[in-house]
DNA sequence: AATCGGTACTTTACCGGTTCACAAACGGCT
DNA sequence: AGCCGTTTGTGAACCGGTAAAGTACCGATT
């Protein structure tokens, strides 16, 4: 089933069914509408791959992300993520192509394969670090893109953000007017943008409240990692009495480790989590967080992605900042 | 940059780099050598959507899943479901062409789609229901899929499976063991497979071990519905000492409300989970799980899919049945 | 009547690979 | 040397669309 079929059943030529199909003016009414009788009678619809060589630019939308498959599973925050970028996408008719990669490197030689066989019309990129390698190689080749970070990481792309830092110094005051002076931070991995900005505020807002010994644990986002750095935060000597948390799973793992301990949430311990997905209301007591609609980040994404591909979009997004939501796992520390 | 350069600068012809780069055999070793140095010095690769257009394969796979968005990102298994597949296609440089729809009837027109516009090589089928109407016209394209579900719901697709109705009778065995006499149950929508089969299995095990009144109750799968069904039973004059759910996030949930409504997880009352993801093993106590490894299940449709679309595979493939994983959230229920 | 502008198509040259029929070169054998 | 079967490589015809140039026709203008 071929172009050429069509175009025979409708009797015209092949050109004239392409003019239809891509609601170019040049054919009439009357023609148009026999061609598409013509397509619909003999169930054809045209093929992509040879769209795709004669340069026209596709409805698929690219995204790689770097993390360990299983990990990914995990976490909320991605599916909730992506299914944000898909409500968008599906108003368009467009879809999703998504991709695990081992690291940096494979995800650019994989953009740029997309991108020059134009098996994409544009991407996604998620999880900036600083001086980004990829930021050279995918400026170049002129892929439309946009960047999911803070401006300053994202190397020129159109970024769409959220103020990290604010958030984090907000969890910081909120949890210093309770009454906390030891508070703690279980974070991502260093080396990744956002947590260095939400490590970076949340150092600087300790300081500038006069609290010390804020401790800063990096992990690689999993639970047991957050279990373990709980643990390890609430075997110290001088124990904090509130951490906070870069996503919610790590925290609900948190939540577990105290009641193993036999610590009271918030009596003994109070704990704030980030990237609020439904989790948080799922445990008891329910989980105070930074709250973050990370399905309309999504929509967001998508939209400036649109954006930028139309040629209608410049500069950067930002969306809502994380406000916080206090449930019950947060209080004033218990008197000493 | 096209095969014509890599051709000109090894001083050969087109057909020979298409040779060398399919490693067929009609070039020799140097020249083979020469092409290949050639492709390296300008960067090039092959453009897929070309080598599409030539009757080959497109190294795409479809997945649409008919669920709300919002619900998706809460749900572990189909992420982790999605990154089993993922770890097997990223193995062969394939990809996965994502699609959220809003009913069984979008999927199919979007399904042909794809198909008849050669964007996909082959599908992954899932959340079948009885007498799922996508099976006869997916059928009728001829489209290389795989079905998740059981054979008998999948209409002829070569299916990949799990027997739920034994580890449904296994899960029911097991609590009648501990000396649970009222058990219930929090299920899926009646109208999808797998949660009728579940459901069925439940009720004749009940009835096998002489008992009765095991309610069950469906939902739409989410944390919150399941909070509502565990509110609604744990308040019923007659209340249940067991509760087995049909995932694990909506088990989590109960927990909560157990807690919530002063009770005793295991003492007084019982949870099981299913789809055992990482969520069960971060609350306090830990949850007892129907425990089934959801990424490797995800490898084995990506694997039989590949099957099916060279043609090497027929049939059904069962992978293990969830087994039965005791932890703290499962006891003998306290002595009335 | 000749010219003009516009619409409604058709024709044809691509896009960047694959494939296959065919030719040249090569080595072994009589 | 002459013949033959292989290996190695070439050239052209595809694959199924898009795009731009070209043609035919029509009503309006000069």
């Amino acid at each position: 089933m071929t172009i050429n079929d069509v175009a025979a059943r409708a009797g015209v030529s092949k050109g004239a069914v392409s003019i239809a199909f891509n609601n170019r003016p040049g054919v009439s009414p009357t023609t148009r509408e026999r061609i598409f009788e013509a397509a619909i009678e003999l169930g054809w619809s045209p093929n992509q791959a040879a769209r795709n060589l004669s340069g026209r630019r596709t409805g698929i939308v690219g995204l790689a992300i770097c993390r360990p498959a299983r990990l990914l599973g995990l976490e909320p925050f991605y599916m909730e993520f992506i299914s944000g970028i898909e409500d968008v996408l599906a108003e368009r008719s467009c879809s999703l192509l998504l991709r695990l990669v081992r690291d940096l490197e494979e995800e650019t030689v994989l953009l740029e394969g997309w991108w020059r066989s134009r098996t994409i019309g544009g991407a996604i990129l998620v999880d900036f670090h600083r001086d980004d390698p990829r930021v050279p190689p995918l400026r170049a080749l002129g892929i439309p893109a946009v960047a999911v970070g803070h401006p300053s990481l994202t190397g020129g792309f159109p970024s769409v953000w959220t103020d990290d830092a604010s958030a984090a110094a907000e969890a910081v005051r909120y949890l210093a007017a309770l009454g906390h002076r030891r508070i703690a931070r279980v974070g991502g991995p260093s080396g990744l943008g956002h947590s260095g900005i939400r490590a970076a505020a949340f150092e600087a807002t300790m300081a500038e409240l006069g609290l010390d010994g804020g401790r800063q644990v990096p992990t690689g986002f999993v639970g047991e990692e957050g279990a373990r750095a709980t643990r390890s935060l609430l075997m110290s000597p001088d124990r904090p009495t509130a951490i906070v948390y870069d996503n919610d799973i790590m925290a609900v793992a948190g939540a577990a480790v105290a009641a193993e301990m036999g610590l009271g949430v918030p009596d003994d311990v109070s704990l704030l989590a980030w990237d609020d997905s439904q989790l948080c209301r799922l445990t008891h007591p329910p989980m105070s967080a930074m709250s973050h609609d990370v399905h309309r980040f999504g929509e967001a994404v998508a939209r400036t992605l649109f954006g930028v591909i139309e040629g209608t979009h410049e500069g950067d997004f930002q969306v809502p900042t994380p406000s916080l939501t206090p449930r019950g796992s947060t209080g004033p520390p218990r008197r000493a």
